[in-house]
RNA sequence: GGGCGCGUAGCUCAGUGGGAGAGCGCUCGCCUCACACGCGAGAGGUCGUUGGUUCGAACCCAACCGCGCCCACCA
């Protein structure tokens, strides 16, 4: 090593994130490591499709979870020497990013309606080309070992022109239609959005029964609501068809109230005769259910509320362009002085609300676009269940097949204008309508203007051919025969529907083949209290702020060790952890590459604790590359972890040092050897300071990020050296755990004699016991190890000790003679369990018995 | 209303039939020539409750009590 480099290492006492980690990421990318070449066939090589995060979005814990968990795979595959390919890019995410840039022209006193659509599409992009790789330069902070080179964007041209594909095959299948159909309408968005995009919340809500008088009696049917303005709307009330109360009214009719249209009543089973006085108002225009019942019945459907959330002409004179608020508590008011309001109470339920712009749904009736799924969900339900796409944990494998056997419709046109315009053309003249990939030049059949479809598709729809889509399809591209179907895919279970589920079936219908073999679901990292990690509850952690304070090494580490299948709270301990770990390897690196003999770097044991690390080293890489191989990153990370401070620093450097300062060349070339595969084992996981210590390594090549990740060696695996060196251990720390209670001075050294074996060098070192001298009085025992009497030690302390020795070894006697004195356990347990006690036994005993004397 | 999951040391979590573990925190002792983001030694747990199965249960079964998530059109 050069002097200057040398004096370096020597000074620097600590490992400093900041000072490497973009350094070291701008010498990855110039090795050009992340760019592979598109050959081979998908079996060989190794991909994955990021999930493409919002162009307005910022990295936030999922991102940075997940994006770790997919880095430690894409680069434990890449130095595994497969072609790697991890395809990054972003969404376009139609209502999430339209939201943004009207924020923007709300706060210069414009809006889109000014600007005027194509003036609007184009401030979007405009936005996007500012800020859109905002979150790409995030995920390089986080180390991840993207392809920067194959960018993709859910609205490039070549994309765009695969969502046409798509949508004019499905049209051509018969999937895609259009319809008036009853939709979750976002007042927010001003856009119907699909059933996924609905989270249902708990509410309280006044329930009001209204009497509805029936026609020619003096009877009335007394229904229940919690949206009265909706009775406007009604068309007809609904009894159960056994309901024998309401028997002799079905076929008769209603007035209703305030409005005085005649409704029927009608007889249908949905209708709960328990609930309330078990007449129910229908109202098809304004609820999902009575849309169903309607539209079974034929009756009438009246739109009371229009799409900007305010009552319609429909309403009535009287109410028309009121909001739904307004109009609710004015057909209260006016109920109650008719007499006509029955009750009030108060009734929680649950309400659907729009989970991107947070308002209350309100379901209508309007013209849309829709995909029928069943056809393509029955490949893709097969798919999983054969375990041609495998999901971990498994029982999301149950979930996903029985949402997919129930699958509905999709609404998939959103009344927005940033998206991709729905590819049909209509001729107003001749009313055709035209489904083509590409604009056509007039109608055909009369050579009319023609005019676009206003609305566009819902962002999930594009991000439904995302792992074949990025790759070039539907040209065949050398990319597509590289790397399609991609190997694995992780996710969180919120968008196991939305997404994973959607690019299963269109993977299959269009790209001939699922679109990944293994799809992980990880879970999810909790605020540390508990609650959900969110922007509007204050409750998000920054991972770039992590990564500031602890470098990207300790935040990977940190959120692939807190992670597990269940759902765990962050954890700032085990991302402090991660940045110790960074500091540790750093620094057992120093002592190393500082002391070690120039020797070439081969496993050369010429001792049992030599031979004991070397299996213990292979038994670790064999357990950290099988647990990274089955998603089991939690384990992985603590497997490593501990094998490297507990075993290797805190015992393994100790137990050498002298042969290593000494400058042995045997233990100098097993130490770099070990040091090397160790960095090896865990640049995947932290691949900052890995690399940053091979700099320094004398094996390096090239850089570590394609160096070759360890395989177990089976012929370093050395049980017989593991047990004999863990007794020494377990000597070691009896002897200071001993020295401790008796509260021996720490730098003392005491006097000792072995009976029979003397005990391994080490122990006497690290232990501080010398195990030379002759002569004087026994005055205590540990294990085979007699300790003598000196002016170092205090009797009274040593009597206690002794005593508290005693007692915990009478118990243990007690228990196995107690488990032994049981007939059932020995006629029953295994002979091996039974031996086992009796060895306890035997040797509880023995102890015992010589600390009595 | 259905489904899934979780309740283990002060905190956050591992452990899934044979003597309770980790990290952090805490106590005591160490600036020992890689690292005080360190070293050594400790304290701390009737494994939610109650029954059952078993020679043996944190682990399997049942019920109950708490908590979380997903799905679902009872007004």
């Amino acid at each position: 090593m050069p002097d200057e480099r040398r004096d370096a290492l020597e000074k620097k006492t600590r490992y400093e994130p900041a000072e490497v980690e973009a350094r070291i990421f701008a010498e990855w990318i110039e090795g050009g490591y992340f760019h592979p070449e598109a050959e081979g066939t998908p079996e060989q090589n190794f991909s994955v499709a990021i999930p493409p995060p919002n162009v307005t979005g910022a990295l936030h814990m999922g991102h940075a979870l997940n994006g770790s968990m997919q880095d430690a795979l894409v680069r434990m595959n890449r130095m595994r020497g497969r072609n790697a390919l991890w395809v990054l890019g972003t969404d376009h995410a139609g209502i999430a990013t339209q939201a943004v840039v009207e924020k923007e022209l709300r706060a210069e006193g414009s809006s889109r309606q000014e600007l005027g659509r194509e003036a609007f599409v184009e401030r979007i992009w405009a936005w996007k080309e500012e800020y859109g790789s905002r979150i790409v330069e995030q995920y390089k902070r986080l180390g991840a070992s993207c392809d920067y080179e194959r960018e993709r964007f859910t609205l490039d041209e070549d994309y765009v022109r695969a969502v046409y594909r798509v949508f004019k095959r499905l049209f051509d299948k018969g999937y895609i239609y259009r319809d008036n159909y009853m939709v979750n309408w976002d007042p927010g968005s001003h856009s119907a959005i699909s059933d996924l995009e609905v989270e249902n919340r708990e509410v309280e809500d006044t329930l009001y029964s209204i009497d509805y008088p029936v026609e020619g009696s003096d009877r009335v049917l007394t229904v229940a609501t919690v949206r009265p303005e909706t009775m406007l709307a009604d068309t007809a009330v609904a009894v159960n068809p056994d309901d024998e109360r309401y028997a002799d009214l079905v076929g008769t009719h209603c007035v209703l109230p305030l409005v005085g249209r005649r409704l029927p009543v009608i007889a249908d089973e949905h209708v709960d005769p328990e609930f309330g006085t078990g007449a129910l108002k229908i109202t098809p225009g304004h609820d999902p259910n009575d849309f169903e019942i309607g539209r079974k019945h034929g009756l009438e459907e009246i739109g009371a509320i229009g799409p900007d959330g305010r009552m319609t002409e429909e309403a009535g004179e009287r109410f028309a362009g009121m909001t739904a608020a307004e109009a609710q508590a004015a057909v209260v008011a006016a109920l109650r002085e008719e007499g006509r309001l029955r009750a009030e109470e108060p009734y929680v339920h649950s309400v659907p609300f729009s989970h991107r712009s947070g308002e209350r749904i309100e379901p209508l009736i309007s013209l849309q676009w829709f995909c029928r799924m069943d056809e393509l969900a029955a490949p893709a339900i097969e798919a999983v269940e054969a375990d041609r796409v495998r999901i971990t944990p498994p029982q999301w494998k149950r979930v996903y097949l029985e949402w997919m056997r129930e699958i509905r419709p999709w609404c998939v046109s959103r009344q927005l204008w940033w998206g991709h315009r729905i590819p049909v053309w209509y001729c107003d003249p001749c009313e055709e309508t035209i489904v083509a990939e590409e604009e056509p030049e007039g109608c055909g059949a009369c050579g009319g203007e023609l005019r676009q479809e206003e609305d566009v598709l819902d962002t999930w729809f594009s991000s439904a051919i995302w792992p074949f889509a990025t790759l070039g399809w539907p040209d065949d591209t050398p990319e597509l025969r590289a790397f399609y179907p991609t190997s694995f895919l992780t996710t969180a279970r919120e968008i196991l529907f939305l997404w994973v589920a959607r690019m299963i079936m269109t993977g299959i219908e269009f790209a001939g083949d699922v679109p990944f073999r293994d799809v992980y679901v990880h879970s999810v990292i909790q605020a540390r209290d508990g609650r959900r990690m969110s922007k509007s509850l204050g409750t998000g952690i920054d991972p770039l702020g992590e990564i500031d304070q602890h470098g990207a090494d300790a935040l990977r580490f940190g959120l692939l060790a807190m992670s597990s299948t269940q759902d765990v709270r962050y954890s700032d301990a085990k991302v402090q952890q991660g940045r110790d770990l960074a500091n540790k390897l750093w620094n057992a690196s120093r002592l190393v590459l500082l002391n070690a003999a120039e020797v070439e770097p081969a496993p050369r044991p010429l001792h049992a604790e030599d031979r004991w690390i070397l299996s213990r080293l292979e038994r670790t890489i064999a357990s950290v590359g099988g647990k990274l191989e089955e998603y089991d990153f939690a384990h992985a990370a603590a497997g490593a972890y501990s094998f490297f401070w507990s075993e290797l620093c805190d015992w393994y450097l100790e137990i050498v040092k002298p042969r290593l300062y000494e400058g042995e060349a045997e233990v100098s070339a097993t130490l770099l050897w070990a040091l090397e595969r160790v960095l090896a084992l865990l640049h995947p996981i932290m691949p900052f300071v890995t690399e940053e210590i091979w700099n320094y390594h004398p094996s390096r090549r090239g850089h570590l990020a394609v160096h070759s990740f360890p395989t177990a060696d089976e012929s370093l695996l050395d049980p017989e050296a593991e047990a004999e060196v863990q007794e020494g251990i377990e000597l070691t720390r009896r002897l200071r755990a001993w020295r401790d209670l008796v509260e021996a001075p720490a730098a003392s050294v005491l006097p000792a004699r072995a009976e029979g074996a003397e005990p391994r060098e080490f122990v006497g070192r690290l232990s501080r016991f010398s195990f030379g001298a002759d002569g004087g009085d026994p005055v205590a025992a540990v294990g085979a190890v007699k300790i003598l009497a000196s002016g170092e030690i205090d009797a009274t302390a040593v009597a206690a000790r002794l005593a508290a020795r005693r007692e915990e070894l009478r118990s243990e006697v007690a228990r196995a003679e107690g488990k032994l004195a049981n007939q059932s356990f020995v006629a029953r347990a295994p002979a091996e369990v039974v031996e086992e006690e009796r060895e306890k036994l035997a040797r509880y005993s023995a102890e015992l018995e010589e600390l009595s004397e």
